[in-house]
DNA sequence: GGACGTTCTGTTTTT
DNA sequence: CAGAACGTCC
């Protein structure tokens, strides 16, 4: 193929090559929405490249893993193959694969598993059951809410706890107890041998912090980095790049501050309003020329974010036509909404020649397009929900990955407690409550008490513990072909020999039929990956395949069928940053929906709410249509919805309103609008939480040690001795069992607690 | 331990 | 309304 590197500056306009040659040294590039950013950065690259800089020097942070794909294609195309060799992805994505090949300078293995939101989830929640914290001040979303900001904010659980201001806001919002379920999280994590999403971040961080001379590899590996999306980067991100750029300080961020949408989740608008102070000698380049949208957008779009207080000058301008006028539809309710909508797209569609691909419907929050879908259904209009529920979420998915990530990290307490009792094996709630006190009570996980079950004596019936023995046996059996298969002979046969294949084929319902389909699909996936060619002696194993699965969304999965298919797209406002479409509907222009009523109580809030709606209109290519509804259901009932204010800041002369009578509801109210009520007031909340069941354990050890210990100092231990546990204290030896390292004892300890310990896990010294 | 029925609770966005 | 959590019975 003829290489286009030798003209293909000749593209680009006078700023945004200026752009792309300014190689060395800090820059800043401020992209208007529709300025040809993607292309900057592609071609600055592309640049780089063709001045002779090794692939393997560059580093590209992109949003998602989508987009890091699509610019490396692209850069492909532009200088060849050897693009491949760019280290480009999410962040997320980059550092785990750097943390898996520096894991045991920081303590892990490498092979260890990265917990997606629901095993987070669940295992706060097992912590909280554990110490009879089962209050709804204590819900798991939020404690892992706070632990996520926390860590982004590089504050170790250790950290916190030291931290007198923490310690008393927390006692003022009466969740005393906050710290040590983050200093209990942490140690039940590392002792899965897992990372949470933040980890990934966060032990960068430490690494990085912690290791010079690795620190020194990767400043000098990252000669060039580049930041796509950096208003959307949080200060754990900010400061990997800040110590790697620190050394050459070639790095180059891309990004608007009018975008920035994920402060929800720590991202830090600072981090590009100031990096002219972070970076002191900073080149800066401002894309002002929108290529994408006509006159009316590009107005209208400025009109709405010149109400935002916190941005950076500057001002987007076109010399596009001047293009048709936003509309505005009233709907009676969210199910005519839906109506009005399709209506509206099937008239384009026969009056303007639209193909489907070309519209797009975006919407605030992802239960709104259960309406809109019907709608489309019904007037036959072929559509596809972007990003929602991710493949990797469904239950049967979720299941299958469990085994796969036991076979490859035993001691991932999530994956176990999700299927050590699926297919049904009598191992109940009850018996895993017995374990996991005995793993908490020696300071092992869970996975080494099953190994050892015969050696505690837990209370279980001989049938049940047959039965552990069994399942250990299993996944070791896994574990051992590992090494020598491929990843699609072990997914087959773990499939068979779980009894996963024989309890989902039971089902023969609908959904039942669409899950195995599901399940073959993922196979579809192991095969590809098992017959890619790679390295000669390298095995595509299941290690290697799980190691990206866990920060895929669905939509990197699903690769050809996007481009052939001609859909409606359906997303919500958050998914559509970086894409754009001719004919885009924003659904839900209500107060309380959008803006969320969640949002309303800060100035800050409700500017992100703004630029969130600056997003959704600049999206639109030729036109813009926006709808609400006077009634949407909610909490299962319907209620009353006023106008979004957000239809208030679009210039009266870009809009009009259109209506569609014919398609009036044909649906009687059964109720008075009167009846339509406010959603109600959350009532004040209940008392404080008494802890009940376990007591809890000190605080302030939180030590992390890798298994497994020698303990060979306690195979002398008596009846009779005092001992000192590294958590519970002084105790006396009542009972000792068997011979080490097989032997357990009977402690009494000075609270009267009864512990049984197993003496070659038992943090115990001999002290008289 | 497990199946099944009843009550409670909750809805923002995502790597 | 829908899914999770809880309670009761076998």
């Amino acid at each position: 193929m003829e290489s286009r590197i030798d003209n293909f500056l000749d593209e680009l306009n006078e700023e945004q090559r200026k752009a792309v040659e300014a190689t060395e040294g800090p820059v800043m590039i401020i992209a208007g929405a529709g300025s040809g950013k993607t292309r900057v950065l592609t071609y600055r690259i592309a640049y780089l490249l063709k001045q002779g800089v090794d692939p393997f020097r560059v580093l590209s942070l992109t949003f998602t893993n989508k987009a890091a794909a699509e610019m490396k294609e692209r850069i492909i195309e532009l200088i060849g193959g050897d693009a491949r060799n760019l280290w480009m992805g999410t962040f997320h994505s980059v550092f785990a694969r750097l943390l898996r090949k520096e894991a045991e300078k920081i303590g892990y293995p490498q092979n260890f598993t990265i917990y997606d939101t629901d095993d987070s989830k669940g295992l706060i929640k097992s912590i909280t059951k554990e110490l009879g914290l089962n209050d709804s001040t204590y819900k798991a979303s939020t404690i892992l809410g706070r632990i996520s900001s926390m860590k982004n904010m590089l504050i170790s659980a250790e950290a916190y706890v030291n931290d007198a201001q923490y310690m008393s806001d927390d006692r003022a919002a009466r969740r005393e107890h906050f710290a040590h379920i983050f200093l209990t999280y942490n140690k039940r994590l590392f002792k899965a041998g897992a990372m949470d999403f933040d980890d990934l971040l966060f032990q960068t961080n430490m690494l990085l912090r912690d290791h010079p001379e690795v620190l020194l590899k990767y400043q000098d590996m990252f000669r060039y980095i580049l930041v796509d999306e950096y208003q959307d980067t949080n200060f754990s991100q900010y400061m990997i790049l800040r110590q790697l750029a620190a050394r050459h300080q070639n790095i180059a961020v891309v990004g608007d501050d009018a975008q920035s949408i994920y402060a929800f989740r720590g991202a830090n608008i600072q981090n590009i309003l100031n990096f002219q102070k972070h970076y002191p000698d900073t080149q800066v380049f401002k894309l002002e020329q929108n290529y994408r949208s006509t006159k009316t957008l590009v107005h209208a779009a400025n009109l709405v974010i010149s109400k935002n207080r916190d941005q950076l000058q500057k001002t987007v301008w076109t010399s596009n036509g001047e293009g048709e006028k936003i509309q505005l539809m009233r709907a009676e309710r969210d199910t005519d909404e839906g109506r009005v909508i399709a209506q509206s797209i099937f008239n384009f569609k026969a009056t303007k020649q639209a193909a489907n691909s070309e519209f797009a419907i975006l919407y605030r929050t992802n239960a709104q397009s259960r309406s809109i879908e019907e709608a489309l259904i019904k007037l036959n209009i072929p559509y596809r929900i972007y990003g929602g529920l991710s493949f990797y979420q469904r239950k049967e998915i979720k299941d299958l990955l469990a085994y796969f990530r036991l076979a490859i990290n035993q001691h991932d307490e999530e994956a176990l407690r999700r299927v050590i009792n699926y297919p049904k094996r009598e191992i109940g709630d009850t018996t895993f409550d017995k374990m996991i006190v005995a793993a908490a009570d020696n300071d092992i996980s869970i996975w080494m008490v099953m190994d050892n079950i015969k050696d505690f004596n837990l209370g279980l019936s001989p049938r049940v513990t047959e039965r552990i023995a069994e399942f250990v046996n299993m996944i070791k059996s896994f574990a051992a072909m590992a090494s020598t298969s491929t990843a699609y002979q072990m997914g087959e046969y773990i499939y068979a020999t779980t009894g996963l294949k024989r309890e989902l084929e039971q089902d023969r319902t609908p959904e039942g039929v669409n899950r195995i389909e599901n399940i073959l699909g993922l196979f579809n996936g192991l095969k590809d990956f098992s017959e890619k060619p790679l390295d000669e002696g390298v095995i595509p194993s299941l290690s290697m395949f799980m190691e990206d699965v866990a920060l895929l969304t669905n939509e990197d999965r699903t690769k050809e069928d996007k481009s052939k298919s001609d859909k409606v797209l359906l997303m919500t406002i958050h998914a559509a940053k970086g894409l754009e479409f001719n004919y885009v509907y924003i659904a839900g222009m209500e107060e309380n929906l959008f803006p969320s009523q969640m949002v309303l109580n800060s100035r800050e809030e409700l500017e992100e709410e703004r630029r969130l709606f600056y997003v959704a209109v600049t999206r639109a290519k030729k036109q813009l249509i926006l709808s609400n509804a006077i009634y949407r259901f909610r909490y299962g009932s319907p209620q009353s919805n006023e106008p979004s204010r957000f239809l208030e800041e679009i210039p009266a002369e870009c809009l009009t309103n259109v209506s569609f009578r014919e398609e009036a509801s044909e649906h009687v109210y059964s109720r008075t609008p009167s009846a339509f009520r406010k959603p109600a007031q959350t009532a004040i909340k209940s008392p404080p939480p008494t802890i009940v069941g376990k007591k809890l354990m000190s605080m302030n050890k939180a030590a992390q040690t890798s298994l497994p210990m020698d303990n060979s100092h306690l195979s002398g231990l008596k009846v009779g001795n005092r001992v000192e546990h590294e958590r519970f204290g002084q105790g006396e030896v009542l009972t000792i069992e068997g011979s080490y390292p097989n032997s357990k004892a009977t402690v009494m300890f000075g609270n009267g607690d009864k512990k049984q310990l197993l003496l070659k896990f038992a943090k115990l010294k001999i002290v008289g």
